[in-house]
DNA sequence: GGAATGACAAATATTGAAATCTGTCATCGG
DNA sequence: CCGATGACAGATTTCAATATTTGTCATTCC
């Protein structure tokens, strides 16, 4: 039905999200997303060497959209202080959101994650990036101490030490009753602990 | 063989922990269990309602162990400061220990953690109840601040800013070059955070 | 010429019949 | 009398036959 459009990477793409979010990573084939474009599974393959490669570049588009929503946090004006506590808080919405609204959804996404370990450590490469870049705007003013390791591991330590409310694998927690003051309990140490 | 000492629910745990060494989570019967014993599945029902039952009081006895080995730190002589990054330490070196050591039972183990969420609950009061004394000691002595809700949120918030390197959700990390210093890294963060 | 197709072999998943396991309980034996 | 037994029904798992999917490639079509 849309065989009048060219097939393209992104079309591919955004058909097999579709197909993802409708029947789940187990069922969701090579075949269903050629189907759902009107097309043979033979062109998707000109597209995509195997299966893997494509839910590899879901997963990696997936990801990108959470590094765009914080960009704001990490780049733009205002204290490094409280840039951080919104970045941070801004993740923990943004996950918590996906995970509550979706929980299928979010299923389906946990397993992509742990098929392609290799690009979610690429993308906390990123988010850690944009950590150190507040932090390095709060050493720069004065508000943060350069920690003992350099910025970048101190980001990392960040990062780390708030996985609980980031990290996929404890989604259930997310739903929880006291889970916000356990957040708030962990940013409060974690901004203590930088302070110059 | 063994059926002329008598069978207490003490016996049939050990039992049950060899069953579950040997054979894992998926394979583990209460048929076996009874082999293993030389008694029938019959007798192991007069001890356990259930089968999940069974393997919640080996997870319970499990995790105990745990708390157990930790207790000379919540409780020992020295210094708060010193005492907790003991703490944190040995419990790092331990999952660390067990997982590297013997991944096939780490594997088995993180399904009964999975099975059993009630009895991990309570497992983390205890620990948490013991980082909380290591703080209120801190406190006492003035070498902590005691954090903006009370003693035990900040506990928590301690245990969750370094569950990366405790919780068996995140085993397969603890092989990864450099966890160490990730590690050292939250540590000092966290530490930093809680200095008067 | 270059993208799209669909037949095909090998790998993987599904299915349903057979086997095993869980949990109960009437009976046994010390 | 009281713990242990094993036969049993219903639930779950296993296994092997069957069907589907993956990935390739010679051929078709624009």
């Amino acid at each position: 039905m849309a065989a009048t459009e060219t097939l393209t990477a992104e079309r591919i793409l955004e058909a097999t999200e579709e197909v993802l979010r409708r029947y789940g990573p187990a069922k969701a084939t090579v075949v269903d997303v050629a189907r759902a474009l009107g097309v043979s599974h033979g062109s998707v393959y000109r597209h995509f060497r195997t299966k893997a490669a494509l839910r590899e570049a879901v997963t990696e588009r997936w990801l990108e959209r959470n590094v765009t929503e914080l960009r704001p946090y990490a780049e733009g004006p205002g204290p490094a202080a409280e840039r951080l506590t919104g970045w941070l808080e801004h993740l923990f919405a943004l996950k918590r959101q996906k995970a509550g609204g979706d929980p299928e959804l979010m299923a389906t996404f946990q397993v992509l994650i742990g098929e392609n370990s290799a690009v979610v450590d690429r993308h906390v490469e990123h988010l850690v990036a944009q950590i150190a870049a507040v932090l390095a705007d709060g050493v720069r003013d004065g508000v943060f101490a350069a920690g003992d390791h350099g910025v970048t591991a101190t980001a990392r330590a960040v990062f780390d030490a708030t996985d609980r409310f980031h990290d996929p694998a404890h989604a259930a927690d997310w739903a929880a009753p006291g889970i916000e003051d356990d957040f708030r309990a962990v940013v409060s140490l974690v901004t203590r602990g930088l302070r110059a």
